[in-house]
This record gives structure tokens, sequence and C-alpha cells, in this order.
DNA sequence: CTCATTTCCGAAACCGGTTTCGTTAACCTC
DNA sequence: GAGGTTAACGAAACCGGTTTCGGAAATGAG
């Protein structure tokens, strides 16, 4: 069922079928009724590929994991990003992508795919450091939306939670609760990201007056679980501990936890911890992990409508701040 | 750039680029090569959109989250899956289409849309009772893979974990360590996955003389966690409680968990706790969750094996099912 | 050297839509 | 009732590829 047997079971030229698709106001709208219903008759559902093809159009939105290693669907942070985004995204008319980052297959590096699948935007999802290609696709003329990962090409833009906020939330907090001795478990990958959260930190601290002492200042391999049980175990073979630890994500607080336990440390008795992103497994653990909530929903959300300007060119902000907030456990203490 | 351009710099004609783009064997080598060297240097990507409307595939497969409530990117279970079978289909040369399910937003339902974008397949992700364009879908002529849910159309087949041997290692695991009196937590909704579940474990009571008594059998209105906590609730307002419990969700035994340390009771002290699937957090909470693993991994992976056959009419089977495992960790005691 | 094959390539129809521009008929206006 | 508008629709070019079929040149056989 195409376009052209709609036209000739109503008696009317392709053209008109096309405009009535489309809803073009040069048509009367007799003509419009009862060509609407031997389509829905038919159940003619027009070719997104042929739509596609003439408009330029896709209606269709590339998802990128955009890390160089281990980021994907399965991480606990961007896939509630991801399906906020959807979900705004659905409303906006579009669907979404999701590119096989299988090594590329062949078919070609970010920017090749998204001209191959015409897709009309892109959500770059990172908090690590970046295969070129991606900067490619940052500069080209698609548009881009960034999470955590910072964009400056002509037709980008990104958001993420305000980095120096959570680090001053988490300081006020353990300074009120006493605490004045404090470490940071930070990773050591480079990102826009990690940057702002220890600088942040620091300067928290200095304002404050705590001292900021290098060796309570450690760095994992990586975000996850098994880097901050890594580090946490160099930092207790160290000298003294910090009172408090504020570990720059969740899954490196998790690790930490574990390596403490291992040692027979009790938490927040011989250590208080702090984590960060509140992922779904901080409630679980024991003690409860107090966290810097991102506020995963309205990134996804926002990310979603910023998107949609940048791609009908209308005045997208360049950048957005999202606020964090605090989560107040078990993992400090009371 | 396009292909009549690259035509023009190398000075062949369209359909002797096409052919070379698709590498027909009646272009000789010298012209693929002098060819195929512009093509990069110009860095030309055939457009999908063409490609598809002239051939009637597009190397795209829909993701459909099927479940009538709250079944999405983020079900802990699901997203595994999913991950899995993406990273077999983009090594089979597949890019996957996540639909908004949005509620269709006018743009037609399932079938309607898969028509629409011309996927080549359709993974189903569901445990929950479907809609009727699930159901439309199955028995179209698009070929389908069901995950968690029994399909029968023409070109369909499903996956799932043997769910009656769930029950059967879950029975083995308690009656090895002496529990006599078993109960079972499982959820309202009615699909093949829970019937077989509870079906398996009456069984498996029942064969090794263990009593199947009716009030340890409750149920949850969802497989998610405040269900569990409530449906425990009610367990402990009746009279004697069980032994041990086996929940069909790790989900649901996390909620139950909590209803159990709110009244005060320890397990597995007082009462032993099984869950199932294996989610990441249920090595998270306290006791960690002795639980049925799913092998997420191989779903997924056999998932997108089968769904390529069916894709190229090959001999695909209807069913496949996968082989649980028990992970023993603390929350049956030792 | 002649005739039959192969090898290699191109013309053209086609996939299913969109959009510009022109045409016709009906409607005003004075 | 002549001339100017407007409303409603269609012809045709176009988007960027694929594929069938045919033809010319090169090759092989006898």
């Amino acid at each position: 069922m195409n376009i052209k047997k709609i036209a000739q079971l109503a008696g009317v030229s392709v053209s008109t079928v096309s405009k009535i698709i489309n809803d073009y106001p040069d048509i009367s709208e007799d003509t419009k009724l009862r060509v609407r219903k031997i389509m829905s008759e038919t159940g003619y559902i027009p070719s997104n590929s042929a739509q596609t093809l003439a408009t330029k159009r896709s209606h269709l939105i590339g998802v990128i994991f955009a890390g160089k290693l281990n980021i994907d669907m399965t991480h606990p942070f961007f896939v509630e990003v991801v399906n906020a985004f959807k979900k705004q995204m659905g409303i906006l008319g579009y669907d979404l992508l999701f590119f096989s980052n299988e090594k590329f297959q062949g078919r070609g590096d970010y920017p090749a795919r998204c001209r191959h699948f015409h897709v009309d935007g892109c959500i770059l999802l990172s908090g690590e450091e970046l295969e070129p290609s991606i900067r490619e696709l940052d500069e080209s003329d698609i548009p881009c939306i960034g999470v955590d990962l910072t964009l400056s090409g002509p037709l980008s833009a990104h958001i993420n939670t305000d980095n120096r906020e959570m680090a001053e939330l988490v300081a006020r907090h353990l300074a009120e609760l006493g605490y004045s001795e404090l470490g940071y478990l930070g990773s050591r990958e480079s990102s826009e990201m990690s940057r702002e959260r220890e600088a942040g930190y620091r300067e928290a601290l200095a304002s404050r007056g705590l001292p900021v002492r290098e060796e309570w200042f450690i760095h994992a391999d990586s975000f996850f679980e098994d880097a901050g049980y890594e580090a946490a175990k160099r930092l207790l073979t160290g000298g003294a501990l910090p009172q408090a630890l504020w570990a720059a994500s969740d899954q490196l607080a998790i690790g930490a936890l574990r390596a403490f336990r291992e040692a027979g440390l009790c938490v927040p008795g011989d250590i208080a911890l702090v984590g960060c992103d509140d992922i779904e497994a901080s409630r679980y653990v024991q003690p409860a992990l107090t966290t810097i909530r991102q506020d995963k929903e309205t990134i996804g959300k926002y990310a979603a409508l910023m998107l949609f300007d940048l791609i009908n060119e209308q005045n997208a902000s360049a950048a957005q701040l999202v606020q964090p907030e605090l989560i107040v456990r078990g993992s400090c203490g009371t």
C-alpha cells in the first residue's frame, strides 16, 4: 500500500495525497476527509525512508555512548537520563536510534553513520575522554547535545549537573556534621566533569579553612566499583585516614565501602562516606549511601528540549546547568 | 556528496558506483579500487533512506518494551538483555531503533510504526500482559523475537530462561538447607512467565513431599519493589510464617526484605528469602540476596542470532530455553 | 579468421514520497 | 459582463540509491 494506490482509490493525484498527509492548506476539507478515510481503512502508513529522502528529515535522533571504554546502556546514571530523554523526544515526535558501537564494523565512524541514517540530531553521553570522531561530530553541522560532556560546535549544546555546587553541598554537609579532615576519591580519567568536581571540592574546603591534604585525594582508574575498591585499599595502606571521604560516583563509593568493610572499618563510625549521582544501588547498600542526587529526569527532558531547539535552529542556549540535591542517608552518621 | 557526484568524479555511471558499493562481481577490480579510493577521499556514505527505499531492507531492528505499564529501558533485567542484544546485532550489521511508546502520538500503533520505519525485525520485551497491537505485530509478516513473552506468529520466535528449572533449583536449595515450610511471592499479573514459575514451584514442592499451603502463596500487584513490600506486609498480618520465601523477582524480594526488617524480623534468621533474576541490586542489599541468575548475556545474544535467522528466513527455532543458575549469597543462611 | 563466450559497464525504470509551479473553475468587484 | 482574485488540484522534477537487461569489447575455441 503506497501513496499511488491511495491516489487511485480516491480518484485524486499523488500530489494531493501527499499534501493531505502533510496537511497543506490548499486542499479542501471535503477531499481531506474523503482521502483520510481511505487511508485509515487501508491501514496506509507513509514510508519514512521516502519521506526522509525527499525532506532530509528523518525524525530520528542518534544516541551515542561516547566513552572510550565501558559506557553503555547499562550505565546506571545514563540509562535514566536516556529514558527521560526518550520520553520527551517521543512527545516531540522523534524516535531514537542507538548506534551499535561495535567498533564500526566497516560502517564508518559516528559522523558517517549519522549521515548514513540522516539523523536529525544526536545525544552524546559520556563522562570520559573522547574519541576523535566525537569531536568531528561536534564540529559538524549535525545538531548535538552533550550530557556530562562539553561541546562547542556550531550546532551543539550541553547539559549537566552543576559540579561545583555538588562539591559545595558535600563540603557543607560534612562540615556541619563536624568533620574537618576530608578526603576525595575521584577518577584518573581526565574529563571536564572530573576536573570540576575536584576543583570545586578543593575550593569548598579551602573557603572553610579546612586542610587540603594531597594524600587524601586519591584517584581510581575509572568511575566503576572495582576501581573504587582498589583505590580505597591504597588509601588504607597509607598513613592516617581522613574522617570523611567524598567519592565522585556512587559506584566508586560502593567499591570503597567494600574495601573499608574488608579492612574491619566501620562506616560511618571510622570513616564517613558520601557518594555521587544517587544511582539505584546507593539505596540498597549498608549503610545506605548519603549522596548527591543528579536530577536525571530533568537532565534528560531538557536535553530533549534543547536538541529540539537546535534542530529547528531556534534560540538554543549552548549550555545548561542543573542543580544537584543532597540526599542524606546513613553513611555519614548523624 | 551523492552517488551521482561520485560517478562523475570517477568517470563511470551511477549503476557502476552502486554495484561497487554492493560489491557486485561484474565490475573489474581495477575500477573498484579506483572508485573506492574516490569514495573514501570524499567521505562518501550512501544514504540509508535511499537504500531502504530501493531494497526494502533498513538494517534497523525495532526495540519494543511491550508491557502495558512501567516497563522501560531502566528495567534492571531487560536493559542487560537489550545491551547484549545490541552488541550482537551490531556484529551482524544492524542498529537499534527504540520506539517512543508515548502512547503513539498519532503515529500509529506498533505494526504501523514498524512499517513506517521499515524495520527488518523487532525485539519485544515484556513480562506483563500485552497490548492488542503486540499480538497484531506477532501475527504480521515482520520477524519478531520475544523475550519472556511467548509468540506464535508466522515469523516469530521467543526465548527465555527455563522458569520451571528456576523453581526446581530454588526448591532443591531450600530443601537441602533443611527448610520444609516454603512460601511463594509472585505477581498478580498473568503472564506465561508468572504461571510457569508458580506452577513449577508447586510441582517441585509436591514432588519432595513438602506442603503447599495457599496462605503462603501470595501475589503482589506487579513485579516491582513497592508491590513486594505491600504483599509481604499482608503475609505478616496472616497466621504463621513459612520458613522460607521465594520471590519471583529480586525487586519483589527487596521489597519483602524491607517489610520484614520493619517488622523486626531477621533474614535469614526468622525467614529465609530467595530472589529471582540476579539484578545488580541483589548484591548490595543486606543480607545479599540468594537468587536465581538469568543469563542475560546469553539471552540477548541468542535473541539476536534467532532474529537474524528469522529475517533471513533460515531455520530459526520457534523457541529457546536458557538454563538458570543458583547464586548463593547470604539471605538463606548456611 | 570466424564465431561463440565472457567480461565489464551503462541506460533506464523503479522504490515512495515532496514540492514547485501552473492551470482551471468558481467567486468577487464595479 | 469583463477583469482580477482566490480556491483547489495536478504534472513533473526531484531525493539517492538498486537492479534488470542489453550491448560493446575482449577473449577463447576451432
